[in-house]
DNA sequence: CGTTTGTTTAATAGACTTATTAAACCGTAT
DNA sequence: ATACGGTTTAATAAGTCTATTAAACAAACG
């Protein structure tokens, strides 16, 4: 029977080198073969540890995918701030957390539709999220609305303009380095202006 | 000497089915087998009319792509409009232009890291842009600044959230899609919607 | 009717892919 | 030392992929 320890240093080398090419390149343009140069190691190793290369994505891909939604709700700390803080903070933890996994919105959006049992678990991490976080952000909203401090729209509507935006840099950002011909300092400057300009976006569009 | 005239009907057929697989699936995971077999023909035809599998990507991304700037940056119409107009009209186009091409903007992110030579496309492309509509519009932006009616803010901090809003819909729009098990007809909802939520959000947020 | 020209197909070479198998290896415990 | 466990490798089966080649086919022309 297998280990679930993962102690094996090879084990945990091959899904290391497996996730670089995997989030690179996507699964049919990386081959076992690479996997197993990259690691340094025979190629039948990869299959010793994972049997198949399938096996090994959904490995990668279920671990990143349940690290990455799990970081996403994890938005305690905004619990007492005003609406406009904690409208701040959500988007930029956003923001943030797009920054350390730059990749896995374009994996996501990759492999998905040719696997229809991870959009089983999509969908069940998509769950937990709306009756604590909308609800409770929803009501702030519609108090804020009768206040008169924030135009009348809905939370979706707010929402879908901030992910679009921190999510859509991420995912083109590729695109405009190799375009633009920016260096590393230009790029690390972009970023870290989007990061404030988008939420000041939001804000800005959203006050009565 | 091969003809350019495309009226081969099978030509013509090829190229087709090619768009289609390549745009779906992207060009490591399409076999020039399945390009014959959706054409309906044999695998040996697409290499007497195309050579190479290379060959018939790049001829189907250069065609599409130029189709797409082509069009991206005709922007005849606006030119007498009054500035929210003139906004509403560009992005609005832009949303109808990704409409009618959804799966462009992936297909670019997808492959143009692989493929140097056609960055270099896409430069010269973006470069016809700038002088023209940019600085036109820049002007336009500095006087409703100036009379009061805009909040000062630069050009490309509209353009970023424009372009990012529209593009993240039809790129994010096959995983929304099947993540909430949405029919047509939501669809159809979801993205009208988006056409003239998109645009009001970028009016709210820039208006002084 | 026969030839020519462009189109299409069958056959196949050669490279690469995933996956399996048996043998080699290596440290540990008897 | 030796036998045993898990680990690693070499070898290879079986399949797919791109690309080429030679032959079959068909329509137009002399």
């Amino acid at each position: 029977m297998k280990e679930e320890k993962l102690n094996q240093p090879t084990e945990q080398a091959i899904l290391e080198a497996a996730e670089k090419l995997f989030l690179e390149k996507g699964f049919e343009a990386t081959s076992t073969t690479q996997i197993a140069k990259k690691v340094g190691c025979n190629q039948a190793l990869i299959h010793y540890y994972f049997r198949t290369k399938d096996n090994l994505f959904n490995t990668i891909f279920e671990q990143k995918f349940r690290y990455f939604f799990q970081q996403l709700f994890n938005i305690e700390g905004a619990k007492s701030m005003g609406f406009e803080d904690k409208i701040r903070h959500l988007i930029t933890s956003h923001f943030s957390l797009l920054e350390n996994n730059p990749q896995i919105p374009l994996l996501i959006i990759r492999e998905l539709s040719r696997r229809p049992e991870q959009v089983a678990l999509l969908r069940e991490k998509l769950r937990e999220l709306p009756e604590q976080l909308f609800a409770a952000l929803n009501d702030d909203l519609q108090a804020e609305i009768k206040a008169g401090r924030v135009r009348p729209v809905s939370l979706i509507d707010i929402m879908i303009p901030a992910i679009s935006m921190n999510v859509a840099l991420f995912v083109m950002m590729p695109v405009v380095e190799q375009v633009m011909q920016m260096d590393e300092g230009q790029k690390k400057n972009l970023i870290e202006h989007r990061r404030n300009a988008n939420v000041d976006f939001i804000l800005h569009s959203i006050r009565a």
